[in-house]
DNA sequence: CCTATAATCAACTATATGGTTTATTATCAA
DNA sequence: TTGATAATAAACCATATAGTTGATTATAGG
């Protein structure tokens, strides 16, 4: 049998929620979590494209690893690095309020474009 | 015929996306962009629940301005906010990049919630 | 055993953030 | 015209952030 639960974190709380989008809006840290995707890395592999220092991306790291982004596994000198999905998973909750605003704003660009057409359509 | 085109902003460039999320980085933020889901209101009228000064939530404002989320129009004195959703729809595609994995998270979980079910059944 | 390496820690710097208080601007209304 | 009100601007403060360099820790490997 498996001998750990998968982590799921849905907290749906506030200060969470602040944590998770102040580690979203850094691009250093956008770019890291989007190369966990596929695969998990090292300190110094995530590192390695960055122009800033292996120290500076340590604490990008730390910063995912608080907001439960990223979840560090130790073994021997190396950090294996790994994303932890849950919390986008609040924050797409959080941004799916407006899901409806922004349809409604494309269906109002498209009646505005076909308002548009209809004038050039007339000329 | 209508005078102003729909503000849709989709721009997918990196530092917008900073903008965003930091503006989403703050609860009392998060509280005004949901208070103007339903109706336009004035930045008095958005500062009245909160406890800080109205200078305070002046600048708040100003943050989600810069970050294209909201829109102000004057008439005299006072400042109508409005929602301008547009940004959250280039967060939501960015988080959306990670979709499959929680629901695959999701998926773990319910195999392993089932594995439970499994042995509390057997005993 | 010794040395190189992976990562973190610590101290420091510059800038950004979130709040305050006071001042200013502009407008509404008696 | 005068006084009250809505909002912003400006100056200031405390703390947080993002980076640096240098030191420390622990492990891998010749």
């Amino acid at each position: 049998m498996s001998s750990k639960p998968p982590v799921v974190v849905t907290t749906h709380n506030p200060e969470a929620l602040d944590a998770v989008f102040q580690a979203l809006a850094d691009p250093v840290r956008r770019d890291i979590l989007t190369r966990l995707i596929d695969e998990q890395l090292l300190v110094s592999e995530l590192a390695a494209p960055f122009e800033i220092s292996l120290q500076a991306v340590s604490k990008h790291i730390q910063v995912l690893v608080r907001a439960g982004l990223v979840s560090q596994e130790r073994s021997g000198r190396v950090s294996r690095c790994q994303l932890d999905a849950g919390p986008l998973y609040d924050a797409a909750v959080w941004i799916n309020q407006y899901s409806h605003y922004w349809q409604q704003q494309f269906n109002t660009l498209a009646a505005w474009l076909g308002e548009i057409d209809d004038q050039n359509r007339s000329k």
